[in-house]
DNA sequence: CTAATTGCAAACAGTTTGCATGTAA
DNA sequence: TTACATGCAAACTGTTTGCAATTAG
């Protein structure tokens, strides 16, 4: 499993470098995680990596597909792999909490979207902001 | 339908200001705007209005239930009317359309988050990213 | 009058960029 | 050896805040 991205990035022109996969466990490890965060858990793990290198990262991960990203509220957005983002988010007002939820709950309006306009939904990268039940009116 | 709101304005011991008129007629033509596009649009109307005011207003008149904000993108969020707000958002990812949809179309989403995990939608907030028809591969 | 509101400047969060230095291949 | 990658500092976008001056009621 480790070789394999290694070779895609090789073959990309790209390098292997101690960064990149320190910035990849971390996002392995953490999930739902910012810049800032990742940036903190390699810091902690090993010395430092710079801010820059962690966004230039996440930018590079993101185009080779490993990775993706999602607005979960105002602040910065959070990144997971991609492997494990088959799930849509909903995002409580009252309380912050963060659910994820099987994308079947969803099918029903991807399938409209695209029958009525052709529209294909980018499933991952949905959030549904709204209340749960604990903090209904 | 102007008094309307001031008075509901004055009601809550806010004042009416030409500022804040001017800030709700720009999202009322404008539509979709960013605070940006709203103090740009004030400031050939009229005399200057600050930055800061905008962003100040818009919390204010979000408070009072009548604008509502979307993150249709990256960078900055837009403001539109509440009363003009009842649809949902496709943001195509290629051509970077915006499209406003019917909100019937998520209703059996709505309905089964409602059911399943008596999760309440904030539908005028949802944003759906994709690909449109002439975008897809 | 006087408390709410504004403008301004400064601080702030998140992100991007230019460039000299370092390093994978 | 050399093109790619990193670190650093500086610029940049979007937003918030403190405070003195202004103004609606």
């Amino acid at each position: 499993m480790t070789g394999t991205w290694h070779e895609e990035l090789r073959a990309r022109g790209y390098r292997v470098t101690p960064q990149r996969q320190l910035v990849l466990e971390a996002v392995t490890r953490l999930g739902h995680a910012t810049p800032e965060d990742i940036c903190g858990q390699v810091q902690e793990t090993a010395r430092g990596v710079n801010i820059s290198t962690v966004y230039r990262t996440l930018e590079l991960l993101e185009e080779l597909g490993m990775v993706t990203h999602t607005h979960l509220g105002h602040g910065a957005p959070t990144y997971h792999l991609a492997s494990k983002a088959d799930h849509v988010h909903l995002v409580c007002r009252g309380c912050g909490e963060i659910t994820e939820v099987r994308p079947e709950l969803v099918h029903g309006m991807v399938a409209k979207l695209e029958d009525e306009l052709g529209f294909e939904t980018d499933v991952h990268h949905l959030t549904v902001f709204g209340r749960c039940r604990e903090c209904r009116p």
